[in-house]
DNA sequence: ACTGGATTCGAACGAACGTTCGAATTATGT
DNA sequence: ACATAATTCGAACGTTCGTTCGAATCCAGT
């Protein structure tokens, strides 16, 4: 709370005037945050119809946000259990809808192609190759967010697609 | 600290006859585990000539280590940055042991199949997908490290192989 | 100009943290 | 039995943290 007043320019007793609390702050950051990524995924997904696109829409509108505020997601991904009881289970909705909505790209994806995986172990796979990328992603030496996602998503989408039909 | 001192039924102050700093009980932590991870990978390696076999082998090992010391490794990937300089550089030494150690086994599949891709992302996402294991895994509901371990094989080996030579 | 609410802040509170110290206890070699 | 070293601990230290409080300042409507 000090290096946000600081930082702010807001004094320490003035950001509790705006903010009960600190773990209320982070709330709120945490709940704007997803809500964001699944509007703007909205956006994006309306319209487009194949579920291998779709899924690159995905892909594509998660890292583009995690690499522009970069700061942000780490700071998210550290304090995602920080939170208390309350305000855990109202967070934890979010992001169960934003889990559900990848579960649900995947099962459109299986069915369209008659493909076998565990929709399951692919999603968290698949948040667990992009989520990662706040420990590594170096601006200067790393392609941007278009590219990158172009080659998770190959490599996913592959992993996830050939063999097709029977496979286990 | 004084969870430390709880939980081990040791003093607070007696921690501190052992260990000059929690800094340096943490490097120690880290240290010990990688050092453990490389030790096994290697031995287990040892033998294995099939590159695909030896990814396979890679990725078991990295995952039976972390869901046998989940809480542990939870901690680890948490505080992987709360490393002051001096223990900083020495641990970073030992992780880039480790990744390279991944990079080379990728680059063993490329020229053996003739693949392209690039192994920097690849084996970054490799560990994504690995890494976040610890935020989801539910011993009561997810297989174990085996099936695991061959489920995202097939996912992340599949993703990078298949298209073969000539695929961009 | 005056009042009342909104906003901002310096200063402090109590709790938790990493760490230290001197004394007490235990183990070891003679 | 004794002297020395190794081990353990209660109690405290200084600092940082989240939070609160009362007083100051700003601003709107009259």
């Amino acid at each position: 709370m000090r290096d946000l007043s600081r930082t702010s320019g807001m004094s320490l007793a003035g950001l509790y005037y705006y903010f009960e609390s600190k773990e209320r702050l982070l709330f709120l950051i945490q709940k704007h945050t997803f809500t964001t990524i699944v509007q703007r995924l909205n956006a994006r997904l309306d319209g487009v119809r194949d579920p291998e696109q779709r899924v690159r829409i995905f892909i594509l509108n998660h890292l583009e946000y995690f690499l522009v505020n970069q700061a942000a997601m780490k700071v998210l991904s550290h304090e995602a259990e920080a939170l208390k009881n309350g305000f855990a289970s109202e967070l934890a909705a979010i992001k169960r809808e934003y889990y559900r909505i990848c579960v649900g790209l995947l099962d459109e994806l299986k069915s369209e192609r008659g493909l076998q995986f565990s929709t399951r172990i692919a999603v968290l796979s698949l948040f667990g190759m992009m989520n990662w990328i706040y420990t590594w992603h170096n601006p200067r030496i790393d392609a941007d967010a278009k590219q990158l996602a172009n080659e998770m998503s190959d490599i996913f989408l592959r992993g996830v697609m050939s063999g097709g039909k029977g496979r286990k």
